[in-house]
DNA sequence: TCCGGGTTGGACCAATTGATCCAATCCGCG
DNA sequence: CGCGGATTGGATCAATTGGTCCAACCCGGA
């Protein structure tokens, strides 16, 4: 409402600065709660499980995080911050491009991004086994606002005869789940067909496939 | 080693026939474990909790399946070898036909059971997402036959133009994803783009979705 | 009908769970 | 350097976990 002149800092007085300790702690707890959670879902991850990947005193997250359920979400918002800034990143690279090569592109960074960030799917998963805060929360901040924008990158590729007709909707989530499901199952498709995903080599080679599975006309003109 | 001469029976004698009560208890329990583990994972399943959806006092799961790792393992030889029967089915139905219209059928009845028992991808997925001794029951015991069998009959689409070259089994994993994988996030898949794949006719759009995409080609001789 | 093993219910156990409390320690700041 | 809030460690709590035990019961067979 009112501000002071300054020199006496009656109702917010400058916080101190976070100790550097402390930031390590919550990054280090950040990352073993993916872990973890990707692995066992929610319900099957303990947050002494947690804290001893972290090399941490279990305690603590309730002091950085407040509860399970708090740092479930934080962890979750930074592996979809992090990865809508990996897809951004390959969008932007490709700007100027034709349609093909951008979405191509994006597939491309998709693969990739789910490789190294198997969490990424796991979570969405897991999740999505059954109804829960937890997934309305995550569908409403993070994964509807990406996929809309997808949608209609794909919708154009269709008009334009690149992509095979059909609900656009349904068409995009088939390549999304040939990519970040299948990596997600890796260890299942390692016993089963001896084949490693990653191995150098293999990721483009399943990204070639999905582009050119989905993404099998030229482009024309409208 | 030695019989005897019938009349005294000794070593076998005809144990009593099993209760039908107890029938019923094995079958609510391994219903309600399917369930449950497809929901929540083997470590974020309770027994208690399975008990209770199975309406059934929980020491009873130690009775007939010894411990929670057996009753797991009882639920999912129990959806495999369903599953199982149900591909199977739809293959005698074809048996005469060509072979796309065979793997078109083959399709269409995966969908359809991945859609009635959305339990059979989620424990694949559970699993799946961590080295353990129940993924490697699973995939040795019934995946890899099933999956071994499905390669085959795809490489023959490949070599008669009708399926896209490339690997034959990542491209039989993206088939089977598209599908199983898809309905495992169907609620997902409501909350991003409102479409609630047990409508009537979704199952089929995805199942000709899935035909139209990934065997494009017309049947050629060899 | 009644016997006896098959099946179930109730009480219980040790280990693990998420969470809280408070004292000890650390470290940014003056 | 030394103050004081920020951060951490240790102890502890009630609830839940997988599993065991034994008495009560149900019901197939004679």
């Amino acid at each position: 409402m009112h501000k002071r002149p300054a020199l006496s800092a009656i109702p917010e007085k400058p916080p101190r600065k976070q100790q550097q300790r402390s930031i390590r702690t919550k990054r280090k707890l950040l990352d073993a709660a993916l872990e973890a959670f990707s692995e066992n879902g929610f319900k099957g991850t303990s947050t002494r499980n947690i804290a001893d990947r972290a090399g941490v005193h279990h305690p603590l997250i309730t002091y950085h995080f407040k509860n399970k359920d708090e740092l479930w979400r934080a962890a979750a918002d930074r592996i979809f911050t992090e990865f809508n800034a990996a897809l951004a990143a390959a969008a932007q690279a490709q700007a100027g491009e034709c349609p093909k090569a951008r979405m191509s592109a994006l597939i491309r960074a998709y693969v990739h991004y789910a490789a190294g960030q198997p969490a990424l799917h796991k979570i969405m998963v897991q999740e999505a086994s059954q109804p829960s805060q937890r997934l309305d929360w995550l569908i409403d901040t993070h994964i509807r606002p990406l996929f809309d924008a997808a949608v209609e990158e794909i919708k154009v590729l269709q008009e334009r005869g690149v992509a095979p007709p059909g609900d656009t909707k349904l068409l995009f989530n088939m390549i999304r789940v040939s990519s970040g499901a299948l990596l997600a199952l890796s260890l299942e498709f390692k016993g089963t067909s001896g084949i490693d995903m990653y191995q150098p080599g293999r990721l483009d080679e399943l990204a070639d496939m999905i582009i050119a599975v989905f993404l099998p006309g030229d482009l024309e003109e409208e």
